[in-house]
DNA sequence: ACAATCGATGTAATAACATAACACCAACAT
DNA sequence: ATGTTGGTGTTATGTTATTACATCGATTGT
């Protein structure tokens, strides 16, 4: 058990099982993992979901309608993360995780010229990774 | 009927409810609005969605599992636009499509130093628009 | 004309993703 | 002790997307 906080058994689960996997997965393949610890439904899985998510601790990938274990490790630029952004690999699931600050500048300067207020923001890639795209 | 180009029927049908709509709709819902026109299965819906997405005339909302019609109407700037981005609105379900070339830039620096080669890219804003933020 | 091919269509069934509703329980504060 | 809060378990249901298979029509090469 890696998990950080003071987190409940079945978010502690749900956030184990998506460290331990090298790459997104979705709530019911968490859901089949975690059946051996006692995981019966979806909702065991959504709700601790849910609260991992709040603490930022995963991350949802929209374009696959999964989860991945944030891997934004307190390091170098800056600890509290703002806007994140994914690239993704199409052929080997691989996910990479950044951030860029440009980035969230240009979108926060959108914002503001159109009044508008963001409250999440989802920057996805799809594509060939390194390794993939040869 | 504004079809714009050799559409199918079920193409035309669908391109013109979606550009018809002042904002995203399921493909549930598309396929609703179009029973009177003899719609019956989720997949004629899908199918044309398909087609439209390839032609640009529709994009798709990784958020929220929904499309609109491209609002990028040949206009100032540039006519084929590269990555578009999303702003929805959470409370009125407006959604203003745009795009930055400063972005594009960054993330195709992102991809570049990485070796990713990206096929497509997601960007949407949640939050509240002007009218709704107040 | 004929067959082959290709793209679009129709239909039914199923898979994959997500939430609603209700009951129970432990921890804690009043 | 009593109410409130947050987590849990369970069942059922809602929503989104795809697989599989059959048919039809237009185009093309012979
Ligand atoms: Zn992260
Ligand atoms: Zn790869
Ligand atoms: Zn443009
Ligand atoms: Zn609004």
């Amino acid at each position: 058990m890696s998990a950080p906080l003071n987190l409940t058994k079945n978010q502690a689960l749900v956030f184990d099982a998506l460290t331990r996997a090298e790459g997104p997965m979705s709530a019911y393949t968490i859901l089949d993992k975690l059946r051996d610890h006692g995981f019966r439904a979806p909702l065991q899985v959504y709700r601790a979901l849910e609260k991992l998510l709040e603490l930022g601790l995963v991350h949802r990938l929209e374009s696959l309608n999964s989860f991945v274990a944030c891997s934004h490790t307190a390091e170098a630029c800056c600890r509290h993360h703002g806007t994140v952004a994914f690239a993704i690999c199409e052929s080997c699931g691989q996910v990479s995780e950044f951030h860029d600050h440009a980035i969230d500048e240009r979108l926060a300067s959108f914002a503001r010229l159109k009044g508008f207020k963001a409250e999440k923001t989802t920057i996805e890639l799809r594509g060939l990774c390194s390794a993939c795209a040869g």
